[in-house]
DNA sequence: GACCTAATAT
DNA sequence: TATATTAGGT
């Protein structure tokens, strides 16, 4: 269906959230006082190619919270002060665990789907989803994941009516393919095209969409995927091109209000640093070892950058 | 080196 | 259980 497929293509981008929807993921992680607190620098200090002027450092004092100046990664556990990974806490720290909440799951969708299965490979789609902080390795373990997901459903799209946009919460059905597996996947969508790629004229009905011509506007945004372990080591390539186009119709909503955690974060008691009791922005969750599925679940550590909820 | 799949580890 | 990591191959 050529049809359905334009279709697609024009919509695609109305679901993808507007600057502004984006904002919140974007907010950033550590609040100005915390950042002072713990002695974080601003990643807008990284290197960056020769013709940009570095930022000017931002007024550590009172930040507005209409301004999501650059994503911050959050400290990882709480061996900042002891030398665990020894004395070089560089390059063989380990991040903490990604977690695909749906939101990001959704730009890991709208990525694959723009550039088209053909082209959709870890890498590139990585570099498209733009996530401050996701590595190559994060977005090829979710894509092998995502890959066996869609097989299934393939497998049980079977031939007949081929309604493949199910999408329901999982109880109750029975057409899920393995419901108690991928939550996450049923969270968004799957374009049709992933699902029948093979007949007729499957291949790529995006030519070549040059994303970054839509540089235009400087206006750039970082989305922080991840917590790592020592934001100052974070030298990651300043990633942009983040916004795609302009949707009016906003799916996004305000996915954190939900989540008002009236928790301060409470590790990471570095050398006698200050209590930062200051409203942290409900924009990020702290989640310590939440999971408490099974037994014998060693310390786990996890940080919860999105809400794990429902969009 | 990037990629894929499967298996295994955390 | 969800991710990460590794192995072995293209």
């Amino acid at each position: 269906m050529r049809e359905e497929d334009s279709n697609w293509f024009a919509r695609w981008e109305e679901e993808l959230p507007s600057p502004e929807e984006l904002m919140p993921l974007s907010q950033t992680l550590i609040t100005p006082d915390l950042a002072i607190a713990f002695d974080i620098r601003n990643p807008n200090h990284q290197q960056r190619p020769p013709s940009q002027q570095a930022p000017p450092p931002p007024s550590a004092a009172a930040q507005p919270p209409s301004q999501p100046t650059s994503a911050e990664f959050a400290a990882d556990s709480g061996d900042l002060g002891s030398g665990a990974a020894g004395d070089e806490p560089a390059r063989t720290l380990k991040r903490p665990r990604l977690v695909w909440t749906p939101q990001l799951h959704k730009r890991f969708v709208d990525a694959v789907a723009h550039l088209g299965i053909k082209n959709a490979v870890p890498k590139t789609i990585m570099q498209l989803m733009s996530v401050d902080g996701l590595t190559r390795e994060n977005v090829a373990s979710h894509l092998q994941k995502y890959r066996l997901y869609l097989k299934r459903m393939q497998g049980l799209s079977g031939g007949g009516g081929g309604g493949a946009a199910g999408a329901n919460g999982g109880a109750g059905g029975g057409a899920s393919a393995d419901p108690a597996t991928d939550h996450l996947f049923a969270s968004s969508p799957v374009p049709p095209h992933f699902l029948h790629p093979g007949r007729g004229n499957s291949e790529h009905f995006l030519p070549f969409v040059p994303v970054p011509a839509l540089q235009h506007h400087h206006q750039q945004q970082q989305i922080v995927a991840a917590a790592v372990g020592h934001p100052h080591l974070q030298s990651q390539y300043h990633r942009q091109m983040g916004h795609f186009g302009s949707s009016p119709n906003g799916q996004f909503e305000h996915p954190f209000l939900a989540r008002q955690t009236q928790q301060p974060i409470h590790r990471i008691g570095v050398g006698g640093a200050p209590p930062v009791h200051n409203q942290v922005p409900n924009s990020y969750v702290e989640d310590l070892e939440s999971a408490n599925g099974n037994g014998g679940n060693g310390g786990r550590k996890v940080l919860t950058l999105f809400p794990t909820g429902d969009d």
